[in-house]
DNA sequence: GGCGGTCGATGAAAGGTTTCAAGAAGGTGT
DNA sequence: ACACCTTCTTGAAACCTTTCATCGACCGCC
């Protein structure tokens, strides 16, 4: 056998890698020195003298060095990302929401990516896996189906959750909600002192805890006055949007004024606005012929048509608590589980109470 | 010297790796087959045979393994994530591009990571560079400043960016947009037709391109009808928001009658809703002491307390056009950037025209 | 001048996946 | 029985960074 013949002759093998060209290798051999003073620089440059600093830091300017962040934390096994997987982000509550989760992940010097499930299951599915697989710190999340294995097999995998705006009993994650039972009833007692007797619960679907909850208020308060719960007249919906409201709306306004309730309580301000314009526009009068109720009080809930009576919630104080609760469970190692319920308010408004 | 002496008793350093137990190793050994197959079964299941690949789902299932995404894309060198970086997520316009974008992008298989400037340079920019190590496939963004060299050095690192609801002459970019120079003339023309004098533009910061295109337009429309472009009062804001629109109503509301314009264009919806509440609650009445253009026409402007004339914009459309550049742009090797721009279209309702 | 100590820089190993050339096993036709 | 395919499976290399034990140089001090 000749040594000689044959070399190896192996074959580049080109592993579809952008054009993003320059890695600590480039760098090091540019700056003249090894790959681990380039990696001290980037993630410790208090041990590494001024001079060489200086040297790398231009060597990577000038070589328009990129860090691979797969790379690092692949290595480093950490991630800086933090994700808030919601329910809708045209709902101005969630959005709400999210700036509270910004913030608090901004002191803590992370970064928040934000996905929408859409109130769909499956996009919700693949996020969660996704989001598993890109190892974030955690997780928050404002859950379609808040009893999925999905969800309770995450942390135990490692991935810290926790559910906003719901309640849970699992002892894998904390939570952060407001109880909705109680603003239900809220509502309801509201509407029934103001002497309606045929009123409407408008909302759904019915997977959703929110929508549950709230009725369930609604119906425990009609008890506590008295009254049988078939009182409440329920027109489910297929999702919380304007849109679902106007169609609502539309059902509602279609009833014979004899049988046609004289107030409706609405699962969130987005169904509320919907059913109140497209009733506004159906000749009827807000809320003389009826009195609306909605929940959240979004920013827009004040500028309706008919300035809405909503029930508020601390949407920012939320997210930053829920952000907080992650931080601690991903840092503090003798973390303990939390379930947090904040109080939600009243605010009574034109389109229930008619004059100011 | 002795062989036998000393073993070289390595410590075992731990990476801080989280209980992630199972990797591909781990799965293969339980499955009873090589690494490759493994990986096979996850990339190709196509070429490993029925039975192989039963035993390594099985042995996946039963081992809990999820895949190291990290890992995945350091060596693959590609990620199935695309980012939209928007300028406001509490404003309904962005979430409706953000819609278009995750349609287009689910069609395609990707997933999307929405991000949130919060109309912060600073933020804009950490997000961009963070972007950029995750190596995502690509960003589309609204930027807060579009000349900053950072957007511009992006696609020639290998991150493709498309650029929404700005138009822009680099030749680095796509970019996918709404003629707003147009928006604010049809705004203007409409108000002058009515046979307004006095008009107010209320919008900022001018650091927005949005912000000065709108503006352009209203003075072109003013120049078209021969009167002095200082016929416009402007009015500055510091943010595209509704508190900003009220503290404008206020400063306009506090105006002398005489002085005070007879109408106003807003640069979005949401300052227009601000403005309309605020003036409304002082007691002016819309249209007849101020008539109010918005501008995107959200969902909420025909819900409010004076439906509110707007120009309209295509907004899923503009985002499901941006993602589809972009997905081309990482995939077909002769991509050629393109500038697209939509036409605005005015929406006449009653805080213009009073009676229907 | 020798000793201990500090400060900085070094380079090999490790982290979990994908890739690909090459090997093994099984089948078919003559 | 043999050559030739086809179909699956294999194992090592490569991706880029971080980590840490070790080494060299330099300083001050007895």
């Amino acid at each position: 056998m000749d040594d000689a013949e044959a070399p190896p002759e192996r074959t580049r093998r080109r592993p579809a890698t952008k054009p993003h060209a320059a890695g600590v290798k480039a760098v090091a051999a540019a700056a003249g020195v090894s790959l681990g003073t380039v990696s001290n620089v980037l993630n410790r440059p208090e041990v590494v003298s001024p001079l060489t600093r200086a040297k790398v830091e231009a060597a990577m300017a000038s070589l328009g060095f990129v860090r691979n962040e797969s790379a690092r934390q692949l290595r480093a096994g950490s991630s800086r990302i933090l994700a808030y997987l919601m329910l809708d982000a045209g709902n101005p509550f969630f959005t709400d929401v999210a700036k509270g989760v910004e913030e608090a992940a901004q002191a803590a010097g992370l970064s928040v990516f934000l996905c929408t499930s859409s109130e769909d299951a499956d996009r919700e599915a693949a996020y969660l896996d996704l989001l598993e697989q890109q190892r974030v710190q955690g997780i928050l999340i404002t859950p379609i189906d808040q009893h999925s294995s999905r969800l309770r097999k995450l942390p135990s995998r490692g991935t810290p959750v926790v559910v906003v705006d719901r309640t849970l009993d699992e002892a894998t994650h904390c939570s952060v909600a407001v109880n909705d039972v109680l603003g239900g009833e809220l509502a309801i007692s509201h509407l029934l002192e103001l002497g309606h007797e045929r009123i409407a619960y408008v909302g759904g679907p019915n997977t959703l805890g929110q929508v549950v909850d709230r009725r369930d208020g609604a119906r425990r308060a009609l008890r506590t006055a008295g009254k049988p719960i078939t009182d409440l007249i329920e027109l489910t919906t297929g999702a919380l949007t304007v849109a679902e409201g106007r169609g609502a709306g539309q059902r509602l306004a279609g009833l014979p004024a004899d049988r046609r309730p004289t107030a409706a309580f609405c699962a969130n301000d987005l169904l509320a606005l919907g059913l109140l314009q497209q009733c506004v526009s159906l000749g009827l009068r807000v809320p003389e012929d009826l009195a609306i109720v909605g929940y959240d009080d979004i920013e827009f809930a004040e500028a309706a048509a008919v300035p809405l009576t909503s029930v508020r919630q601390p949407r920012q104080l939320l997210g930053r608590t829920a952000a907080e609760l992650l931080l601690d469970e991903s840092s503090n190692p003798d973390h303990e589980h939390q379930r947090v319920t904040f109080t939600p308010e009243l605010v009574v408004r034109t389109s229930t109470r008619g004059t100011v």
